[in-house]
RNA sequence: GUGAUUGUAGCUCAGCUGGUUAGAGCGCCUGACUGUGACUCAGGAGGUCGCCGGUUCGAACCCGGUCAGUCACCCCA
């Protein structure tokens, strides 16, 4: 007896009526990004090992233990992307693109990490994200931001908010990294284990730390953004400035701190309360460095990752989406001779582009018109031994439950009184 | 990687302190109703009780392992 297969850990099947859904959300998501004059990119699911490795940062969660590495039939080293950053940067690199001026992009897509699934969290996420390369100046931060706050704001969701920070340069950051470890380090005993582990990696790390036993030390540590250089300074009050002037709120939170190594400055998040443990529904943030780390020229960068499943989530979470508008046509033959003459009728209206279902098997009327509830049809077209006999067909209006009789070669005016009921 | 919890029909769930033929509701199929869908009635199909092993005269139920779901930690979208 094998045993049946099932989809991968943490993966999942998406099925209709979802995946139309997905469709209109991804369809709204590229508009939305055209609408700012960002080009979608589509580049490989896998890619080089080194590219994260060198892109997301060698200490990082995603590379230590999250990643989907394979060794490939020629030796090399391959990762499924965990992000889509790297990628694009290798992408346009590759392609000289940020030799020709600034860039934006796009991108709709699966991630795949390596992670235990659980709720709002996946090993085959999905991400929709946009990069802006080129632009030093804090309009490009809140272009960025407005983007996906009007994503946000668009679909309806008052149950979120947007953090923001910044974490200063490589300059300032250093010097607050020291001021923070000079006050952590003497309460170290007091903090929790991960808390301790996290302190000589990652301190800034414990700012963000869910356990009670950190409080209290969190409360009082050293804010960075008392300790960021005045061209950080700058930029962070410009940004703060350009949002209150384009009436988005946010709240500055000085905790938050992304978990990739690459960002600079600008860091934001979009976090909503029906995810569960998960929060974060958007990050991002500024990356100054990471074209120049990846090799490349000095090209500063702003984006943000979206993702898709805990979109979903918190739209779900505002209550029923409305049921779908009633659509298409029951084509309800009786008999072979009759499907035979719909079939003709089905392609006729399919090609003016109306939808069309049809049952192939012998079935009765009821059960047809059973199909047609199920599939949501608007109204149907009837045809059996009487209508061909006599020429004519039953158009029926499947909400208002009430019949026409039409001639059946006149193709043009059963497309108009269907179209005039809204199939 | 750690911890908790769940796994019986397509779906939601019953199933007494282990006892022999595993149930309900909904859904599905057929018929009552040569051809009109939300009702009614009568039938029917569908399960090796996640999987493997153990204990027992006997396991859906107890024990171990394993796979998967869910939730949390770690971390992140």
């Amino acid at each position: 007896m094998p045993s049946p297969i099932l989809a991968p850990r943490g993966t999942y099947d998406l099925l209709p009526p979802a995946s139309t859904l997905r469709a209109s959300l991804e369809a709204r998501m590229r508009v939305l990004a055209q609408g700012y004059g960002y080009g979608e990119i589509r580049t490989p699911i896998f890619e080089a090992t080194e590219l994260f490795e060198r892109g997301v940062g060698e200490g990082t969660d995603i590379v230590e233990k999250e990643m989907y590495t394979f060794v490939d039939k020629g030796e090399r080293r391959m990762t499924l992307r965990p992000e889509f950053t790297a990628p694009v940067v290798r992408a346009a690199l590759e392609h000289k693109l940020f030799s020709v001026g600034p860039q934006r992009f796009f991108y709709i897509g699966p991630i795949f990490r390596y992670e235990r699934p659980q709720k709002g969290r996946y090993r085959q996420p999905h991400q929709f994200g946009v990069e802006c390369y080129g632009y030093a100046e804090p309009e490009a931060d809140v272009e960025v931001i407005s983007l996906a706050w009007q994503l946000v704001r668009s679909h309806g969701i008052s149950d979120a908010r947007l953090q923001l920070n910044s974490i200063g340069d490589a300059v300032c950051r250093e010097r607050y990294r020291e001021a923070l470890l000079a006050y952590l380090r003497p309460l170290a005993p007091t903090l929790s284990e991960d808390s301790q582990r996290r302190l000589e990696r990652n301190p800034l790390r414990v700012l963000d730390s869910k356990d009670p036993r950190d409080g209290e030390a969190v409360k009082n540590a050293p804010h960075m953004l008392e300790h960021l250089c005045d061209p950080c300074a700058q930029h962070f009050s410009t940004v703060r400035a350009l949002l209150d002037a384009l009436s988005i709120p946010y709240d500055v939170n000085p905790r938050i701190v992304r978990g990739l190594d690459y960002y600079t400055r600008t860091v934001f998040e979009i976090v909503s309360n029906s995810l569960g443990a998960q929060s974060t529904v958007c990050g991002g943030g500024r990356y100054d460095n990471l074209v120049a780390s990846l090799g490349g020229p000095d090209v500063p960068a702003v984006g943000f990752a979206l993702g898709i499943e805990r979109f979903e989530m918190i739209l779900s979470a505002g209550g029923a989406e409305p049921a779908p508008p009633r659509r298409g046509v029951q084509a309800i033959a009786l008999g072979a001779q009759a499907r035979a003459r719909l079939l003709l009728l089905a392609q006729q209206l399919r090609e003016r582009g109306t939808t069309v279902f049809m049952d192939l098997a012998d079935r009765k009327v009821a059960a047809q018109f059973k199909l047609a509830e199920r599939n949501g049809a608007r109204a149907g077209v009837i045809l059996g031994s009487d209508e061909l006999a006599t020429g004519e067909l039953v158009v029926r209006d499947l909400v208002e439950r009430s019949d026409v009789r039409l001639s059946l070669d006149d193709t043009e005016q059963i497309a108009a009184v269907l179209e005039r009921m809204g199939a």
